[in-house]
DNA sequence: GCAATTATGTAATTGTATAACGTATATCAA
DNA sequence: TTGATATACGTTATACAATTACATAATTGC
């Protein structure tokens, strides 16, 4: 457990079967919205719900939507490297898109590190208008 | 009401005692938080609470931090006039501080813009340790 | 005064997340 | 093979966060 960075792990039934949900669907979805999803599959309680999504933004398969309370499944296979990713979030159609660009990542850090913050993990989330839906 | 960026209305009891109790905390509070402080002043309900939070943000006086489900008071007399604010929140000792950086909001509005994206509102938080802190 | 708007009070409900149990399964060293 | 440890799982209850619905006051503008 040295390394945070792991290969990805075999997935235990319930971790693949959150994981499938949320592959499944291009949208965020909340944790109690996967559990009604997966009773069909035995799944009863809200905690076996979080339990799996845990591990499964350990492993950096799935995101977590702060401004949402939802998550979502990864884009990037090997998403893990970006350390800032930014979330683009359509109030329109739902989708949302993960930017990672290293010098947005950069700033953020030289402008946290001026104040002397030393940061560990990064929020951000912009919430708009995609260009699918501004077309229509 | 064409213009959301409105001079300091006169705040109601309501919204007074919530900005009170956010202006003296120096860290953020949740809205039950804020509930139990006020229950002395003759709060009764969530809803109270969060009636008053909703304008008290609205009116740029108040800032939610969305990873923290929680409240603080602003910072800075004038920063309505931010589009964008970052904030940094310390793991250690709670406190909040709010970072408006022109370089830092252009970056992220170009970006977004290069996808095609048309950001409406945007959370950028940092979690980690703050200066004083880190001095320890 | 009267209408429209805004603020308030209260109860009930919905949505989100975790605590505290106990049990099962896998792994590995002795 | 046994026992120790770690991890995963199942269930119930509970805590925390936010909104819906409805009734009542207070304020504002005409």
């Amino acid at each position: 457990m040295e390394n945070s960075l792991q290969a990805r792990p075999d997935l235990t039934k319930n971790q693949s079967l959150v994981m499938g949900a949320l592959a499944q669907a291009n949208a965020p979805l909340s944790a109690y919205t996967i559990l009604d999803q997966l009773r069909d599959h035995g799944f009863r309680a809200p905690l076996q719900v979080y339990r799996a999504l845990d591990k499964l933004v350990e492993f950096g398969l799935v995101h977590r939507l702060e401004c949402l309370n939802a998550f979502v499944a990864c884009r990037h296979p090997e998403c893990e490297a970006q350390e800032i990713i930014a979330f683009t979030i359509c109030e329109a159609c739902g989708q949302v898109g993960e930017i990672s660009d290293d010098s947005l990542a950069r700033r953020i850090k030289k402008v946290a590190k001026e104040t002397g913050f030393q940061s560990k993990k990064s929020t951000v989330e912009l919430r708009g208008i995609c260009q699918a839906c501004h077309a229509i």
